[in-house]
DNA sequence: AGATTAGCGGAGGGAACCCTCCGCATCAAG
DNA sequence: CTTGATGCGGAGGGTTCCCTCCGCTAATCT
């Protein structure tokens, strides 16, 4: 996957110097890259050695800590990321900056696939999500019909945008309020 | 907590009749809230049982499985949303839609308290995070010097909507799309 | 080729957690 | 108050995962 990544200023990661040794240490990465994206962070590190093809020893050896293992592979996509904004930079300026935006974003998506815990599946969620629906759904279209909302936006996609901007983290409160608003402006007829 | 909570049609909960079963059981429920928030939903039940004084056994005999008392905490919180939308209703139209967004938002904001995962507070992280910001802040300056981009609009705060936005869980890739082209527009100058 | 040395793997002891089971305590109905 | 029924608690066996340790393998150097 990776297109060519670039390092980090700052940042060193220790890649073994014997070939055989350098081969496992990337093919733990990579493992634990789709591990940690498709199981979850708490995927028994066992697992992860086994799909590498490696002995437990190994994956210790090369990450002390599961901590330690779980910033090699961040690194790793990070360096990525780092490479895209090069390869975009001789675009036009808000085409350059929108292609990047999406590869960010693509990037947070998996990172966030993480989120598998509740299984949005079950039919007690279903039940409760409609209910929740319903109740909202009065207010906004009072707010419609008294022309303060995009006529082209309906009350899902709103739901949805406002609970993946609230879901970020941010510095301070007044960061996140400055976020939300300007989420909100989308929404809102000027 | 709970401002009278709305019950869920459709939705029932096994509440116990006896006085001292039902006393546990509120006090079960209330560990579990505080408990999933604060420490990730992979907290050991018995700690649970152990915040809310009483035994393991008493836990297990209200709440079979752990998925059983992840949803009956998701319940009463969903229960206490529509009381907030049947409080907002006598509001003026936006406001009140405004109002009940706001209360909707806070409540996202603990349910993904759960992303204690990566410690954010890490040396690593933050080295990381201002490199990928260093290969950013060029594409949006010059996005923005074409005048594509509002004034009042950092980048920094663009990443934080987007990754947001990006993180939330969506029906289909239509409205994944929907949405995050709508985020966009708040961003963008018309 | 032989010597040196880094790297390998997985057995196994320990820790954390899950969940059942049953003798005892407490409630509420008569 | 008595009595049956309901609920309580936590000991303990089972499971899963963590992580160290060391005899062996194989890569690199000369």
């Amino acid at each position: 996957m990776p297109d060519t990544a670039l390092p980090i200023p700052g940042i060193t990661v220790h890649r073994p110097h014997r070939a055989d040794a350098r081969r496992n240490f990337d093919a733990l990465l990579a493992a634990a890259r789709s591990a940690f994206n498709e199981e979850g962070i708490d995927v028994a590190l066992e697992d992860i050695a086994r799909d590498a093809g490696v002995g437990i020893g190994t994956l210790y050896r090369n990450f002390p800590t599961r901590q330690d293992l779980l910033e090699a592979v961040y690194i790793s996509e990070i360096e990525e990321l780092l490479a895209a904004a090069r390869d975009a930079s001789d675009r036009e300026p808000w085409e350059a900056f929108e292609v990047w935006l999406r590869r960010f974003s693509s990037y947070v998506a998996t990172k966030l696939a993480m989120l598998q815990a509740l299984n949005k599946e079950s039919e007690m969620f279903r039940v409760c999500r409609s209910a929740m629906y319903e109740a909202a759904s009065p207010l906004f279209a009072r707010a419609k019909d008294a022309g303060e909302i995009r006529d082209d936006v309906q009350l899902d996609d709103v739901l949805r945008m406002v609970s993946g901007v609230t879901a970020g983290h941010y510095d301070d409160d007044a960061q996140r309020e400055r976020v939300f608003t300007l989420a909100l402006d989308a929404v809102r007829v000027r």
